[in-house]
DNA sequence: TTGAAAGCGGTACCAC
DNA sequence: GTGGTACCGCTTTCAA
C-alpha cells in the first residue's frame, strides 16, 4: 500500500532567480531581462541561451509573490467559489468568462469563502490584493465590503444581484424577470392561482426570492408560496395536498424541481396540464426526457467575452462612473406542460 | 445608466502596516506583533488599543504576498477547477473538502487552468508556491509536473486517476470499478451484448475511458463502445439504429447519458428492460424520474475530511513515503430498468 | 515593552 | 550589453 520514494529529507531549497544567475555566470538583473524577454533592454544571443539552460536544468520557476509585491499589482481576478451546484447555465458562463479573462491575460483565481461570514470572506480576498473582484451569487456584499476591497486596491468589483452596490460595478441579474415570465406565461394560458415552488435547500434564496417576487408582481396572478425540498418525499408530500390547494398551475424555480414536482402530481394522478400546468426554467436538456415535455423559462446569459471585456475596462479606467448594467434576459418557452 | 460616484482619481494608495505603525505612533514591529497575537512578545493594552483602532480607521489589510514572501512559505492548498460540470457527487465531495481544510487553517483556491496545456498550467501553478496541490481530473499529472511542484515548494501533490504518478501522493479513485460492477450487474441479469455508451463531450475521458475499460474487463460480457453526445439528436439516432447493433443490454457512462438514452429507446418502441436493460452511473435523482425507474451504479466518495488530513498529514511529513490510497467504491443498485 | 534593521525573491533604474 | 542596487510589505531576531 505504501511505496517509498527517495524524498529528499528536510527538501531541497526552492531554486531562485539568484540560483540561475549564479549556474548562468551571470547577474540576476540579466536573468530577469532574459526571462522576461524585456524589450528595453538588448542581451546578446549567447548569454541568452546560458540563462535559459541554466533556468530549465534547474526547474526554476518565478515566485508569483515577490514578483507582484515588486510590482505592486497582481493580475489576480477572484471569485468567490459557489458552493450550491448552480447549474449547467451558470457553470457554462463561468467557464466563458474564465477564457476570455484569459485570454487578457488575467489569472482567475475561485476563492472558496466556505464557512466565513461575509466580512471574513472579504477581507481574506482582499489579501491576494486582486485587481478585480467578480461576486456572482452567495454572498451579497455591502458598501462597506465595496470599500474594503477598493482599498486593498480592487480597481473593479463587480456583483450580481437585483440591487445595485454602491460603490460597485453592478451586473445586474435580475432573477425576478424569471419568475415574472413564468407567471405571465401562465396567465395568458388562463391559469390564476399559481403555486410557485421554493426550495428549501440553503443558500438558494438569493435565486429563489426574487423567483417568486416577480411571479407575485404579474397581474392577474394569485401566488402561493411553497416551500419543498429536492427530494423524492418532499415532492411527493406536496402533491398528496395538492388538491387541497386548489391550484391550476405551478412554478417550480427551475426544470429539475419542476420534474420532481410534476413526477409526483402524475404518480398521485393528476393531469398536466389539464387539472395543472407546470413550468420550470433554465431550459435544462432533462426538462424534455418526461412526457408531458416540461415548459419552461429560457435563460439568456451574457456571454463571457462581454463580461470579461467590462472587468478588463473597469480595470483600465478605474476613475469612470460605476456602471450598472442589465445582462440577462428571459423568455418563456411553451412545451406540453402548460 | 450610469451613476457617477467619487472615485479616487488616481486611486489611494493602498495603507500598509507602516501607515498603521505612523497613526499608532508605534514601530511596525509593534503593528506586527499586536495584529498577530504574537505570543512570545508582551505588548500593553493601550498600546494594543492604539494600534488595533489605527488598522481599522485605515481599513489596513495585510499583504498576503508580503507576507508569504517572509515566511517562506504559504499554507496556499491549490486545487485546478474543473471546467466540465462534473455532477452533483463530486460537487459535494470539493464542497466538504474545501470545509476540511480551511478548518485545519488552508487557503482553497481554485486555478482555472482552461486554456493552458498541462505543462503550462503546472508552471502557473507553481508560482503561487501552494504547499499541496490536489488535482481531480482533468489534467493529469507526468511524473515531471509532480517534479516542478515538489521543487517549487509543495509538500504534497494529490492526484486522483486510474494510476499512481511517481513522487505523488495518489488519490486513486478508480473509475474502472464503475463501469465494472455495471457491466457485472448486467452479466448476473442474464445480458451478454453489452453497449457502453461514450459521451462525445471532451474532457470527460478521464471519466469515460476507465469506466469503459472496466466494463470490457468482466467475464461474460462483450462489449461495444458507443460514442454519444449529450442531445436529443445524438441519442435517438443511436436509438434508431439500435436494433441492428443486436445489443440486449446498455451500460451509459451516467444516469444523465442513461436517461436521455432511456427515452429514445422507448420512443423508438424498445421495451426496457425486456428487450435492451439499461444501467446508468451515480444515482442521481433524476434517474427515478422515468419509467422504468433506472438502475444505477452507486459511488461512494471518500469524505472530505479523510482527504483533508491526508493532504495535512503529506504537509507535516513530506519524508514520509509517497502512498497510494483507494478511497472510492461502487455498487450496483438494481431499480427497474435492467 | 518597544524599536531598528535584515531579508524573503523579483524588477527596473542607472552606471559602467 | 551587463551588473549593482534600491525597494515592494511584512516578520522576526537582537538590542535597547
Amino acid at each position: 500500500m505504501s511505496q517509498s520514494s527517495k524524498s529528499s529529507e528536510p527538501s531541497a531549497p526552492v531554486p531562485t532567480s539568484a540560483d540561475v544567475a549564479r549556474r548562468a555566470g551571470v547577474s540576476r538583473a540579466t536573468v530577469s531581462y532574459v526571462l522576461n524577454n524585456t524589450e528595453a533592454v538588448r542581451i546578446s544571443e549567447p548569454t541568452r541561451r546560458k540563462v535559459r539552460e541554466a533556468a530549465e536544468e534547474l526547474g526554476y520557476v518565478p515566485h508569483a509573490a515577490a514578483r507582484s509585491l515588486r510590482a505592486g499589482r497582481t493580475r489576480i481576478v477572484l471569485m468567490p467559489t459557489p458552493h450550491v451546484p448552480i447549474g449547467p447555465l451558470y457553470s457554462t458562463f463561468l467557464d466563458e468568462l474564465q477564457w476570455a479573462l484569459r485570454r487578457l491575460d488575467y489569472t482567475v483565481v475561485q476563492y472558496g469563502s466556505l464557512g466565513l461570514s461575509g466580512d471574513e470572506a472579504v477581507r481574506a480576498w482582499a489579501e491576494l490584493r486582486p485587481v478585480a473582484v467578480i461576486s456572482l451569487g452567495e454572498i451579497t456584499l455591502s458598501a462597506r465590503n465595496v470599500a474594503t476591497l477598493r482599498r486593498a486596491g480592487a480597481r473593479a468589483v463587480i456583483t450580481m444581484g437585483p440591487t445595485a452596490v454602491p460603490g460597485a460595478h453592478a451586473l445586474v441579474m435580475d432573477q425576478q424577470q424569471i419568475g415574472a415570465r413564468a407567471a405571465a406565461h401562465l396567465v395568458e394560458r388562463g391559469r390564476r392561482r399559481i403555486g410557485v415552488v421554493v426550495p428549501r435547500e440553503a443558500g438558494l434564496e438569493l435565486f429563489s426570492a426574487p423567483r417568486l417576487a416577480g411571479a407575485r408582481g404579474v397581474a392577474g396572478a394569485e401566488v402561493e408560496a411553497l416551500p419543498m425540498a429536492y427530494s423524492e418525499e418532499s415532492a411527493a408530500e406536496l402533491a398528496a395536498r395538492w388538491r387541497g390547494l386548489r391550484l391550476d398551475a405551478a412554478f417550480a424555480y427551475n426544470d429539475e424541481y419542476a420534474m420532481l414536482l410534476m413526477r409526483a402530481l402524475l404518480d398521485e394522478g393528476l393531469r398536466v396540464p389539464e387539472e395543472v400546468a407546470v413550468i420550470g426554467a433554465d431550459d435544462l436538456l432533462i426538462g424534455r426526457l418526461l412526457r408531458p415535455r416540461l415548459s419552461t423559462v429560457r435563460i439568456e446569459m451574457p456571454t463571457g467575452d462581454h463580461l470579461a471585456s467590462l472587468v478588463d475596462h473597469a480595470v483600465r479606467e478605474p476613475s469612470e462612473a460605476t456602471e450598472r448594467h442589465d445582462l440577462m434576459t428571459a423568455e418563456a418557452v411553451r412545451r406540453e406542460s402548460t
